[in-house]
DNA sequence: GACGGTAGGTCTACGGTGTAAACTTGTCAA
DNA sequence: TTGACAAGTTTACACCGTAGACCTACCGTC
């Protein structure tokens, strides 16, 4: 009679959760369906309940991540530096899964909170002297750069077990090390930058920098 | 008694072959350890007599795309057109493969054709000004953005299947239009062009342009 | 020329995956 | 009270990567 449902249990969001935890420190690879089952004291099939499929929720794993990007507030700033604290807001949210950030691109079209950073970065293009179509086009490689530069961070995409992780660095060090220093002169010198940069902030930072500096440029060209 | 060897076979490079075809019309998913094995008459055990796992047949698919960069010989021209012709060249041998694309990324430092155009590189952006650790910085950022590039090419994308694909961008297009106009005046009004870019030359065009003017725009700033 | 090592195949088997189809069961509306 | 329906269960299937033991034809060496 009180409309407590004792039965009904699996709540999405909660299995969401979950396969977030477990994404972030065992990579993707290791959501599984039967897991995360397991997890919830579930059979696998009550999953299908909730979700069509795996990629569905994916899906709602990339949903996830666009949520926490907090936009912040049109100013009266030149447009540069409003793109550049949108698109700082995007990387900073996607930062903290650097795993899953490439789930996010085939959402921002699809749900709300991609959109309104879609819609948001259209308009300070736009500002900036873009036509609709160019400033989609460009928005588009931003974003995808972004998302890119968040995947390869190549400090959280290591494995989190630290050893292993000061192993693998290891690995790859000494494999540039056994290069030839006439032939690869430059990257025998910067070898160590190459393989890992020197601080994450300055890493980000640098990304940001270059896709707004760049679109600074292609806009200066078209003129 | 001649030395012929009917009784070996199982050439990995054809094999290799074989798997690239198959990803690049039905995805990297598709490439199956008994689905290769099977187009070459043997049995799947067979194929870790020349690949230690599944990963290191990828690897050798990402170095295969690397190889087919071709660097375009040093000129005197100034540096900044020297790099537009080097990241248009890596492009260019990413573009039958987007699928593909991001393989290359893990191999650039350990395959000979990827250190040379690591090497390349990093001379063009010492040459341009940056420190070697900048360049090593730059550098890295610009080959993800254009990998990313590629990977995310918004025709090649998509399903191979032209009906399928038809089908797909109309579903696409679909939702777009659904959108309020009011709420979402641009994204709405850049609909088509947000879904699929006017022409591919163009979109990698500015892809390459965006790359290079970012990485102008930067060593500016720091100076 | 006999012979042992080895490279390149085979066979079998295991534990894991996503998911289709048919079923049970608790809840609420009529 | 009944009956529809949503949620979870059971069972089953096809497929995956790969470990381990085995065979077997070749090659260089004495």
């Amino acid at each position: 009679m009180i409309s407590k449902e004792p039965a009904r249990r699996l709540d999405p969001d909660k299995v969401v959760d979950s396969a977030l935890a477990i994404a972030d420190d065992e990579g993707p690879a290791a959501v599984t369906l039967r897991r995360l089952a397991g997890q919830h004291e579930v059979t696998p099939m009550a999953l299908y309940r909730h979700f069509k499929d795996k990629d569905d929720l994916l899906a709602a794993l990339g949903d996830r991540l666009l949520a926490d990007v907090v936009l912040p507030e049109p100013t009266d700033e030149p447009w540069d530096r409003q793109l550049h604290k949108v698109l700082t807001a995007f990387v900073t949210a996607l930062r903290g899964h650097p795993r899953l950030a490439d789930l996010t691109l085939m959402r921002i079209l699809v749900a709300e909170p991609g959109l309104a950073l879609a819609e948001r970065t259209m308009e300070i293009l736009t500002e900036g002297g873009f036509s609709p179509d160019d400033a989609a086009e460009v928005g588009r490689q931003s974003i995808c750069s972004l998302i890119a530069l968040v995947t390869n961070d190549p400090i959280a995409r290591e494995v989190s077990d630290p050893i292993a992780r000061e192993d693998s660095l290891r690995r790859k060090r000494a494999s540039l090390a056994a290069l030839s220093p006439r032939k690869y002169p430059l990257v025998t010198a910067a070898a160590d930058t190459l393989i890992c940069p020197t601080s994450t902030d300055r890493y980000y930072a640098l990304g940001v920098d270059l896709v707004v500096a760049g679109i600074h440029g292609v806009l200066k060209e078209e003129k």
